[in-house]
DNA sequence: CCTATATCGATATTATAATATCGATATAGG
DNA sequence: CCTATATCGATATTATAATATCGATATAGG
């Protein structure tokens, strides 16, 4: 299943809810799952899930689906759960310290190895076992573990900072919640975390029913 | 500017990414602003740009672009930011604590009135000056003061519980941070933030870059 | 063994979003 | 005052994603 075609970007965010949704069935009583149920159980077309699901296996079975287990290890081994992800998060202030205790990213291989900080308060501390430390730690520490991943949780203000330094040890992917348009290397992704887009969404609807 | 056509999904959720680039800029050196500049500065395409602003204002001037003061307003009137939007928060954890305690939300006029949890040892307690009550009190509370925002922060496997017991109280509009697909009436609007999403798009572009 | 049917995979169609093009216009600069 | 130009708004085109359709097939059930 190695990417002859290239997967489109909502096929990849919806692979992980199939897998969740998957993953929460009981695994001794289900032998084969087919697009049609999981589209049903998700809200969602069955065409759209079985295209999706062609992704990232050739197994499906006329009148029968995938194989469970299979199917379950076809998705985990195309998103790249089979090999951990390690990563290091900056800012450790109250949306740091949440994701540092955040139990569900082992669910997807994410392990955060370190956290930097600006605030003398912090640094040296741990948080759920994790060190704080030294911003003028992060680079050494990246190229020694070669970490790709950075998670910024910065405030606005600090962030271009953080981001440059994080590229500037070798980070390759770059998950931005700070609410700024981030300057990056062609080579580097970034993905932004907008609170205030999903609030618009809310709030339209909200006023669509209220208002109207 | 009331909705005469109909806004997509897309420009929406873009709004508020502009209306925060305008906000970062100094007011007294700004006059006129064109949509060009913004998607300059943010790496956008400037016809998207403009017909985005197209959808909350119609003031734009050929050579000179908006009246930077004006179009601020118009977008935040758009969006709503004119009026409060009130909420509760469900499930006093982690996740939640960093939101109860996160001051970004008061610049899209979203407010918490209070948290809610089963935890007997959180509930009496404050966090950051909300109170974290009892589940039980959750309907009185969101009819009492027509909450019609709630926010899910508990684990998955009490998402469901808590999201029918928000429906039940009159909540219209759902933020889910748990990993499922919420069942909900028609009238009901959820909004999922899925973290395994943005982590796959996240993984396979690193895999991209590090194994090709 | 035969038939009905659920589902697959592939292709066709439709819907939605992004981008390109172009005439109109407001002003800056000579 | 005149001309060049940046930008607007509208429309046309292209790209991307979602959905509909249909033949093939595996099995369940008679």
């Amino acid at each position: 299943m190695e990417d002859t075609k290239p997967i489109s970007v909502q096929t990849l965010k919806r692979l992980p809810i199939y897998l969740n949704y998957l993953k929460s069935l009981k695994k001794d009583e289900v032998v084969y799952i087919s697009a049609t149920s999981i589209a049903h159980a998700l809200g969602l077309n069955d065409v759209q899930v079985r295209k999706d699901l062609a992704a990232v296996s050739d197994k499906g079975k006329p009148k029968l689906g995938y194989v469970f287990a299979e199917l379950i290890m076809d998705i985990e081994s195309y998103l790249g759960y089979d090999n951990i992800h390690t990563s290091v998060l900056v800012g450790a202030g109250n949306l740091g310290r949440a994701f540092l205790c955040y139990h569900g990213f082992s669910t997807y291989n994410l392990e955060i190895v370190a956290a930097f900080d600006k605030d003398e308060n912090v640094i040296g501390s741990n948080i759920n076992k994790k060190q704080v430390l030294s911003l003028n730690k992060l680079k050494n520490l990246c190229e020694r573990m070669k970490i790709k991943i950075g998670i910024i949780t910065v405030p606005e203000s600090e962030a271009q900072t953080v981001c440059d330094l994080l590229v500037e040890s070798g980070v390759l992917a770059i998950w931005n919640f700070a609410p700024i348009n981030l300057n990056v290397p062609e080579e580097v992704i970034v993905q932004n975390e907008n609170i205030g887009s999903s609030l618009a969404i809310l709030s339209q609807h909200l006023s669509e029913k209220l208002y109207k």
